[in-house]
DNA sequence: CTGAAAATAGCACGACCGTGCGTTAATGTC
DNA sequence: GACATTAACGCACGGTCGTGCTATTTTCAG
């Protein structure tokens, strides 16, 4: 790799670190370059613009997300066991400090037209299929009942993993933990055979 | 009231309305002034500072959420019947063009300390205390098991507002809205006595 | 080792930021 | 209607923003 690709990496490695803390918007080219060590312009120069700096910010935190929570459970047998493998993951994902991009970059634009609007809604409804088809096998294993509407399953689980996130890092509630997974467990039950 | 808290209370209902869409970090006088029709000093002179000014829209956000959320669902008999109530208008809160204002501090203010901060923790308090209340109020009605932990109920009935948000207003997923209360009716249902 | 190419720095720009001061205009009281 | 008080304005400040351009340094292939 050329040693262009590599700071490129660093860079935004760093902005994914500070943009958790300020937002996509908040993030600026100078307080990133401080960051990093380097001039304002020698940061810039890799990307185009800043939009497109935060765009790249958004595509490699989509990549780690694969790495830290798609790809683990995966590896998991399929079914309920993986259903749960991911909720886990997802949850030691949420507790990053500084939170979850996609959380912030989703209320940063929802409303707000653009690109980063247009990849966000993309990533996120990628997300939401997955989850669905995560619950798909366990509908296959005949886990869950046969009719079960897995995108009410996604959407559920989805939710277990919002509140949990609200309570445990912005509330700091300390019960939020075992409340996030007997609510799972409770939902799980109410979609079995 | 005099003529200036006529104005301070104006431009703080149109700050709310751009802070939904540009969070209360992306607020700037300079725009705000414009919108109100007023000079930036004419303006800033409400407030003692950019921050007291986002303190004053949380706290007017508030009132607001109190007006259309919580005071209705009061009104309604206590038990089940309140719960659906106030998921209902929250539910219309939360479809407010912008999205909704706490939700936006919330990630903006999550892990960055200050008045912001620990204003927007005490409201989200005293926000699921009070769903946590109501649900209790169906514990006494014997329409919940006597044993009901309520602030698991209050942790789940607000991830199913958390995902209904996140499904409609940001995914625009047209079931999201069924879904929702078919997860509130599973949910209610694995509660009862 | 040399030279082309890539990476970084320096610097300047116009725009807008939050903030404050002095002044003028509007308001409300007697 | 006179007058004190309040509200709003004009203007300027130091700072930072995103963005370019030019020069210099570093990287890497032959």
């Amino acid at each position: 790799m050329r040693k262009g690709e590599l700071t490129r990496q660093a860079i935004l490695d760093i902005a994914i670190r500070m943009a958790r803390y300020s937002g996509l918007s908040g993030l600026t080219i100078g307080s990133l370059a401080a960051a990093v060590d380097m001039s304002k312009s020698g940061v810039y120069s890799h990307f185009k613009s800043k939009e497109s700096l935060q765009l790249a910010c958004m595509e490699r935190n989509s990549e780690h997300f694969i790495d830290e929570v798609f790809r683990p459970a995966l590896a998991k047998p399929r079914g309920i066991t993986r259903l749960q493998g991911i909720v886990e993951y997802w949850m030691v994902w949420y507790s990053h400090p500084g939170g979850c991009l996609f959380l912030a970059a989703a209320t940063e634009f929802d409303d707000l037209p653009g690109p980063l609007h247009d990849y966000m809604v993309t990533e996120q409804r990628t997300l939401l299929d997955s989850l669905a088809r995560i619950a798909a096998t366990a509908v296959d294993e005949r886990e869950l009942a046969e009719d079960t509407d897995v995108f009410q399953v996604a959407q559920e689980v989805f939710g277990v993993l919002l509140s949990y996130n609200w309570m445990s890092r912005i509330l700091s509630y300390p019960d939020a933990d075992d409340r996030a997974w007997s609510a799972f467990n409770r939902l799980i039950d109410s979609h079995r055979p």
